[in-house]
DNA sequence: GATCCACAGGAAATAGTGGCTT
DNA sequence: AAGCCACTATTTCCTGTGGATC
């Protein structure tokens, strides 16, 4: 008997349920693409292309339209002998400024060996270095910036850019950009000028109904599951819950993949709805989880130093009772503690994120205005990821007095 | 209606890191 | 080695705020 052997009875292909999967076609995006077909017809004329902004929540399918468009019109642009296309793709995912996104796409477009730091030069410097590669490079170059919103209100590139041409500093490129954004209301923060010459063409992807999400459902699932391995209302709660929520696909088929896991963990051979709800708990869970587990170290101090308050019961308290708490966690861990102000930007930070709650207060003359904390997720769960951390811990003590009042 | 509590949170200054240029 | 550049995290300083109390 094999310690491990092949399942056979729920995911024939769990791949296509998976992040990176690519589909052949897109569905239910039909007008979105027509939209986004128009503005890149001046690409195959051989055309100066039109730059393109596109938004939308995540996991409404703007990345892999533009995945798919793009795959398409290289290929389909072969046909022509006067027209050379050059793709350029940057995730701007954790890069702050205008700086750091040339910086980047010099990278791309020069080999490994002669890569440049994101820090040192000159903001001109950077600038010049990526007029020089994209002139070399000639043609038609689309630079697709994904999740352009996290470069904040330094919007400088995407003026420069578009303009580089009419500014002389371009010659024998034709440079277009498809700027997408998961924040709505980035296109409002962007600057004025930078509004008339990155949006001239925009596509909003809205988010998907539940009768949308339930149709990609239902054409992943057949290839990536086993005809009997789900009940029929599955698929359709899937959607319903993913609408409900984000109107994500991503979503939906997170939902779908860990449901079908979770049953196959569970030695069962068809998902059933609870087990749809058992993964939608399962994915919650985990997102909190990793998001705790991401916090830099004063964060976790500050975690937890509620954490430490929340045991002996004495939450929800305020940032004048939390602080000397946090002092003492983090000079018996070898750390300095940050000045109060710094501190409760953390403890904000934490409420942000939903892992605290936060509970304005205000007794006016005799007590004047301030904040109370109480844990927003629960207290084992807490316990668990600060149990967890290796650069932060609460007392054991405290610990152990949790663990005989039951509370783990 | 004026006053005042107790602090939130904005703004500017400073520290600290990593890297370039001469 | 000295002087820059870009960027992030932190400290320091301080003004503004909502409502109980005078």
């Amino acid at each position: 008997m094999p310690l491990f052997d092949r399942d056979t009875s729920i995911f024939s292909d769990e791949d296509v349920l998976r992040e990176d999967y690519q589909p052949e076609s897109i569905q239910e995006r039909d007008e979105e693409i027509d939209t986004y077909m128009a503005s890149l017809q001046p690409v195959i004329n051989g055309a100066q292309p039109r730059n393109l902004f596109l938004y939308g929540k995540a996991g409404v399918g703007k990345t892999a339209v533009t995945r798919y468009l793009l795959s398409h019109l290289e290929r389909d642009v072969d046909a022509y002998d006067d027209v050379a296309l050059t793709v350029v793709w940057l995730n701007c995912n954790n890069l702050s400024s205008s700086y750091q996104v040339a910086a980047n796409l010099v990278n791309e477009l020069r080999p490994p060996s002669q890569q440049i730091s994101t820090t040192g030069y000159p903001r001109q410097t950077v600038f010049d270095m990526l007029y020089t590669e994209l002139e070399s490079i000639g043609g038609t170059v689309l630079i697709v910036l994904d999740e352009i919103d996290h470069i904040g209100d330094d919007d400088g590139i995407l003026y420069e850019l578009p303009r580089a041409r009419a500014n002389g500093y371009l010659s024998s490129v034709k440079p277009g950009i498809i700027g997408i954004s998961n924040d709505l209301s980035f296109h409002d923060s962007l600057s004025p000028k930078v509004k008339d010459t990155l949006c001239e063409e925009e596509v909003h992807f809205p988010p998907y109904t539940a009768g949308e999400l339930r149709s990609i459902l239902e054409q992943r699932a057949e290839n990536a599951l086993y005809e009997t391995a789900y009940e029929t209302n599955v698929l359709s709660l899937c959607a319903a819950l993913a609408a409900q929520d984000t109107g994500s696909a991503r979503q939906a088929l997170d939902l779908l993949y860990k449901a079908g896991d979770i049953t196959r963990a569970a030695d069962e051979t068809t998902i059933r709805e609870s087990h749809v709800r058992d993964a939608q708990q399962a994915l919650e869970r985990g997102q909190i989880r990793q998001g705790m587990m991401e916090l830099t170290r004063h964060g976790h101090l500050a975690l937890a130093a509620v954490l430490s308050i929340a045991i002996s019961d004495e939450t929800p308290a305020r940032v004048r009772e939390i602080y000397p708490e946090y002092s003492a966690i983090a000079e018996r861990f070898g750390t300095k503690p940050l000045v109060r102000r710094r501190m409760h930007d953390h403890l904000s930070d934490l409420a942000m994120q939903g892992i605290l709650k936060r509970y304005a207060r205000n007794h006016g003359r005799s007590g004047g205005q301030y904040y109370e904390y109480d844990l927003d997720v629960t207290l084992e769960l807490a316990l668990d990821v600060v149990d967890e951390l290796e650069d932060v811990d609460i007392s054991l003590e405290a610990v152990r007095g949790a663990k005989l009042r039951g509370l783990r």
